[in-house]
DNA sequence: TGCAAATGGTTTCATATGTAACTATAACGC
DNA sequence: GCGTTATAGTTACATATGAAACCATTTGCA
């Protein structure tokens, strides 16, 4: 069954356009999770991913916080502040280098954590739900090949 | 192979969690595609939405293009004043409903068009070559699977 | 008719985000 | 040791975005 082959220059199906379609999903999606951990702590999303790699990596720097992220430095920088303030990360200084920070969850901050991360996880299960077993394995291994460093 | 069940509590894997992956494989896909036009025309993500729209589409109204681009009537608004002003769309008032406007390419839209249409499939082409058929079968009909209106 | 409610679209304002400049400290080369 | 360069992090500024208020017109209906 051939395709149609589109002339290059044909106006663009942006419902059949793959990365409009990602974004579509992705933006709904995140959003559905963002507003519901917002509307319960006025977290923002940069703000709770910050909180989850500090959750799983204790003492980490401003730094190494945005590579784990893949945020900038200044979004991080902006998310600490109101974190340190609201009081649900610790900073302190590193010794011997007076310039890195060393971050971690505080009492207050990990029990945020044990409320937004089931709230995530649910949200991901009820997306995986519409999916069978063997799209699931699909999604994943797709998943990983598109996001494999571009060699260009 | 039973994997491991991981308490709700535990600390969030962002890489191997959806929403997030989702998230970063679309901004990198967009973002890729956006530098791209924006660079040689100084043209917005939203903006060429709007105008990939109205290339298939002539003579939608503001809040018809907001419903296919998905984007909210104000990003549209800002989106189709700057489009009218460097001319690449036409806006006129419609018949018998001086409320509405009737939008369309210009000429230089279209010569717009003949451009970035191109580079944006290029774009994907390139996405899509580093899975085989298999793979993309699948993934159109998990895209297809997620995408489906949220019973809720 | 004529007036309340709805609709299309723009403007305003408050917030978010990215880029570049800046400060402080540390590392490097001589 | 000491000047240059690099690094961690913050601040300032400019632009983007979203929510709500707003204006004009049209629709619904007593």
């Amino acid at each position: 069954m051939a395709e149609e082959h589109h002339p290059d220059h044909a106006p663009l199906e942006l419902e059949n356009f793959l990365p409009y379609r990602l974004s579509i999903l992705s933006n709904a999606v995140s959003q559905a999770i963002a507003d519901d951990y917002q509307r319960r702590f006025d977290l923002s999303m940069t703000e709770w991913r910050v909180m989850a790699v500090l959750a799983r990596f204790d003492g980490l720097s401003a730094r190494e916080v945005a590579e784990r992220t893949l945020m900038d430095k200044v979004a991080v920088s902006r998310a600490l502040a109101k974190l340190v303030e609201t009081g649900w990360v610790t900073r302190a200084t590193h010794d011997g280098d007076k310039r890195r920070s060393v971050l971690g969850l505080s009492e207050a901050g990990w029990a945020i954590h044990e409320v937004v991360a089931p709230m995530a996880r649910e949200h991901e299960r009820n997306l995986l739900s519409k999916l069978d077993d063997e799209e699931r394995t699909w999604l994943v291994r797709i998943l990983d090949k598109l996001q494999a460093i571009e060699p260009k």
